[in-house]
RNA sequence: GGGCGGUUAGCUCAGUUGGUUAGAGCGCGUCGUUGACAUCGACGAGGUCACAAGUUCGAGUCUUGUAUCGCCCA
């Protein structure tokens, strides 16, 4: 018996296996011959100070399984590892573990801030990367990178001046998306809009000279700001107020009532009150008619002197007291129920303000015109190709990039204003170039301040495909590995991150970063909910793998869905596939065990194969295939799931069990059977490396050893270890024998079932004969029907044209009948009964096939399927003819 | 308002050139400690593939519409 234990225990292998594979150097590219092709991926960089949840599992899944299955083809497959810095997120952790040391952000001052981020990246940074090797990623970590380290930095600065150079990069005053908590603006991205229980508040605009106009708003604390009230040039009700002057409700500013088509007249009033400094519709109707912008809100949503009596207090605190001023004052109207569309911060949910302010863009057409191309053109495919329209819409309706944010950790801006003028400014590196840059325009004495804001994250990460290879130096790595190949991530981030790298990579590389984008979807939990805290439903990745193991965890991520659609966990997969993995072990160890009932002097010159070895040696060619051809066109969960079913459902429970009685036949036979299964497994454990690397690393490297032991002169396990093993090719043979194995198959199918039907013992012996024109093939595999039906070899008659006895169940597949005799145990007239409702059944059938291949379908339908049709009502007739005498007998 | 996706067995999901009585896992029922595996095996029950119309010899699969749930954009 082999030393191989009784179940696999994946505790005792990951972290051996992982550390011996990155020792050796097989996650580098250089494993590979220098003059071998590239296959490149570049990681999506999660935060630095972030901890490892599903969707990290999943894109982990499938770029492992990528680059493996490329590693394994023979390219030179480089997975780029590293991390993000990621602003805000991190920006907070800091500022909370300041304010919970007793201080803050502010007492402490911008360097020493920095100093105590930098700490707290070294000291949390390396744990999503620990936890990323632990889900097996084959990354070459020597290569890892973080947006902010030099290298990086220095493209982003790169990138930002050429940008600037270019004319693409501007200072502009906007209505930006305001964070009064974090303090910063945020881009149009980082705004998600949720609808939300408010008021719509009616009231009356006192016009000059008596009167009002009714409006409504649902923000009246806005009032103090507006500058027009508008209403629609066709509105007869409002007609004769057009071009009269409104009076600001409380602060008595006179304002001008205007015409512009943007109001709708069936909403609200039909007139509007217009707040061009707090509202980007109004900002764009102030524009058309040169009105006036307030700000009336200060940074911290508090409002400022322009808001009179109410300067100082909150948004909120303001709307209730105006609210309530007006009312006293007699103008309110009433005020009613209404969902309001609320915009939150993407990072901490807080509410939005649409604010005035001095931010830094990007005119980012020019680059959305050749990313569009670039998919258009078929130069870049998205994976599933859906998402193509969604690249359109968003890169043809693009708006420019707000990229300034009023933080302290990330790459500040590469601009210095001269002498304490913001509207002057130099472009530059470095300070001392911005000084020498100065110094010639405006003289020596120029003095310079930079720009204390920094990037947005999203502009280094844009960087991501080239930076971390080098970019914008000409490195090695950067020539041989860029343009990368896939770029795998999930579709909530296309906008984000996969279209800005697509544009960067263009403009600055001048080149596609990538030719595919592959979109995996959401991990929702197992009924269909997005995982959140506050829901409480959120299954931790590192808990699954410490119950049921890493690579259950990745099976179950790679096959229990399909591309761009969101998946729901079901622990249940999990567990089965942690089962999956005790059952591939097992197979070897069955394998194993073998090894000894057979010696080298059994090989023979040319192997004789049964119909069970050209069974499982078709249907392992037809499963290299048709995984081939899965994978190649990215549908990766199909293809696992059928090399599961494959090992499983064929070479398990079929050629597993007639190989125990090959085996005892021993010589030739027995070493070919060996040899059968020993080249299934190895072939099939190669093809599933890349979806579960343990524990088929670990059952190849048991085998390697038992077979290099044995020295029986079977081949196979060549190579150091299966991760860089051979992917496998189909062996482009022909196996006239396999569809024999097939019709026994069916017959053991239906004697077993037979036998459950008139309960027969499971360890009872019983007796059979086996008839029909084709019984002669069931001779050669009597001994494995023996044993798969559980019959009695001694009561067992094969004889084409042996009649039925008596007392008999009687199975009938087409071209072979069998005939079960279990004395005792059947009752005439139920079996009577039985065959009954079977003929009726298959004459139904048959009258069926005879209407197909007597209509249109017989010419109309490839041949192909016509013969197959014939074929079955061939077989359903010799079916019919046979259970007919059996009744005629009865 | 525009776009996209889902709706298949009690539950979670597959099913990509349309091929003729639809598959898996879990769950359920019956049986089983046969030397690979009880993290297992055998057998079984369970589905008008949301609905309607159309194209076709043939539709879970293609077209159109409807319902419903969800996502994205405005």
């Amino acid at each position: 018996m082999s030393e191989m234990p009784k179940a696999y225990d994946f505790s005792q292998t990951e972290e051996r296996l992982y550390k011996w594979w990155e020792e050796n150097g097989w996650f580098k590219p250089e494993c590979r011959p220098d003059d071998a092709e590239a296959f490149t991926i570049s990681i999506p960089p999660p935060n630095v100070t972030g901890a490892l949840h599903m969707g990290h599992a999943m894109f982990v899944s499938l770029e492992d399984l990528m680059i493996r299955r490329a590693r394994m083809q023979g390219y030179a497959a480089l997975w780029v590892p590293g991390t993000d810095h990621a602003g805000i997120a991190t920006q907070l952790q800091v500022e909370k573990m300041l304010i919970e040391n007793g201080t803050s952000r502010e007492e402490v001052g911008r360097e020493e801030f920095l100093s105590a981020t930098w700490e707290w990246k070294d000291k949390y940074g390396g744990r999503i990367v620990n936890q990323m090797r632990g889900m097996g990623a084959s990354c070459d970590w020597e290569r890892e990178r973080f947006t902010m380290d030099e290298g990086l930095s220095a493209a982003v600065l790169e990138a930002f001046v050429r940008l600037y150079r270019m004319g693409l990069i501007y200072r502009g005053e906007r209505l930006v998306n305001w964070a009064p908590g974090l303090q910063t603006a945020v881009s149009d991205l980082e705004v998600e809009y949720s609808e939300e229980p408010g008021f719509m508040y009616n009231f009356k605009y006192p016009l000059k000279g008596g009167g009002f106009l009714p409006v409504a708003s649902t923000r009246p604390e806005t009032i103090l700001g507006d500058t027009a009230v508008a209403v629609n040039p066709n509105d007869e009700r409002y007609a004769e107020f057009i071009g009269k002057t409104a009076i600001v409700p409380m602060l008595n500013r006179e304002i001008p009532v205007i015409a512009d088509d943007y109001v709708e007249m069936g909403f609200g009033t039909g007139a509007l009150k217009v707040t061009p400094a707090h509202d980007p519709n109004d900002f764009e109707i102030a524009k058309r008619h040169d009105l006036a912008f307030i700000n009336v809100m200060n940074k911290d949503a508090t409002i400022n002197e322009n808001g009179g009596a109410y300067a100082g207090l909150d948004r909120y605190e303001a709307r209730k007291k105006l609210w309530a001023d007006m009312e006293e004052a007699g103008l309110t109207i009433k005020k009613e129920d209404y969902t309001l569309n609320v915009p939150r911060s993407q990072r901490g949910g807080e509410v939005i303000e649409p604010l005035l302010s001095w931010q830094w863009y990007v005119d980012v057409e020019p680059m959305a015109k050749m990313a569009l191309e670039s998919v258009r053109s078929g130069r870049v495919k998205i994976v599933p190709e859906r998402f193509n329209k969604v690249w359109e819409n968003w890169l043809t309706n693009i708006r420019p990039w707000c990229i300034s944010r009023q933080l302290w950790w990330g790459h500040q801006i590469p601009i210095w204003y001269v002498n304490g003028d913001e509207s002057e400014f130099v472009c530059a590196k470095t300070e001392e170039e911005a000084y020498a840059i100065a110094q010639e325009k405006y003289g020596a004495d120029v003095k310079l301040e930079r720009d204390p804001d920094v990037l947005d994250t999203w502009f280094s990460s844009g960087l991501w495909p080239f930076s971390t290879l080098g970019w914008p130096e000409n490195t090695p790595d950067l020539q041989r590995f860029y343009p990368t190949d896939v770029l795998e991530t999930g579709y909530d981030i296309l906008f984000f991150w996969v279209a800005r790298m697509v544009m960067s990579g263009l403009l600055y590389t001048n080149d596609i970063p990538f030719h595919t984008i592959y979109l995996h979807g959401l991990v929702r939990d197992e009924h269909g909910r997005k995982m959140s805290k506050t829901l409480g439903n959120v299954t931790d990745p590192l808990e699954v793998i410490a119950d049921f193991g890493t690579d259950a965890l990745r099976f179950t991520l790679l096959t229990s869905g399909s591309p761009g659609n969101d998946l729901n966990l079901a622990l249940s997969r999990v567990e089965n596939n942690r089962n999956f993995g005790n059952k591939i072990w097992n197979m070897a160890r069955f394998i194993v065990g073998n090894i000894e009932k057979v010696s080298v002097g059994d090989k023979p010159s040319s192997p004789t194969y049964t119909a069970a070895d050209e069974w499982i040696l078709d249907r392992l060619q037809t499963t290299i295939q048709d995984v081939d051809r899965l994978m190649d066109g990215y549908q990766f969960g199909e293809a696992g799931r059928q090399i599961n079913d494959f090992l499983w459902g064929d070479f398990a429970d079929w050629y597993l069990e007639t190989a125990k009685v090959q085996m005892q036949a021993g010589g030739a036979q027995a070493w070919t059977t060996l040899s059968i299964l020993s080249t299934v497994l190895d072939q099939a454990l190669r093809m599933l490396h890349p979806f579960i690397p343990y524990v088929t690393e670990e059952t190849w490297q048991q085998l390697k050893a038992a077979f290099g032991a044995a020295d029986l002169g079977i081949g196979g396990y060549e190579g150091e270890a299966l991760i860089i093993a051979d992917w496998p090719k189909p062996a482009g043979a022909e196996y006239p024998l396999a569809a024999d194995f097939e019709q026994m198959r069916e017959l053991v199918r239906a004697i077993r079932a037979a036998r459950a039907d008139a309960n027969v013992p499971a360890g009872k012996r019983i007796a059979a004969i086996i008839a029909g024109d084709d019984a002669s093939k069931i001779l050669a595999m009597q001994d494995a029907l023996v044993f798969l039906a559980r019959l009695d070899a001694d009561q067992l008659t094969i004889d084409a044209g042996a009649d039925a006895p008596d007392n008999c169940v009687t199975l009938s597949l087409g071209s072979i009948a069998a005939y079960l005799p279990m004395a005792g145990m059947v009752d005439l007239a139920k079996e009577k009964e039985r065959l009954t409702k079977e003929l009726a059944d298959i004459e139904n059938q048959i009258k069926r096939k005879n209407g197909l291949l007597n209509g249109p379908f017989a010419e109309k339908a490839p041949e192909a399927v016509v013969a197959k049709e014939r074929e079955a009502l061939a077989t359903l007739e010799a079916s019919r003819d046979e259970i007919g005498e059996r009744l005629k007998g009865m």
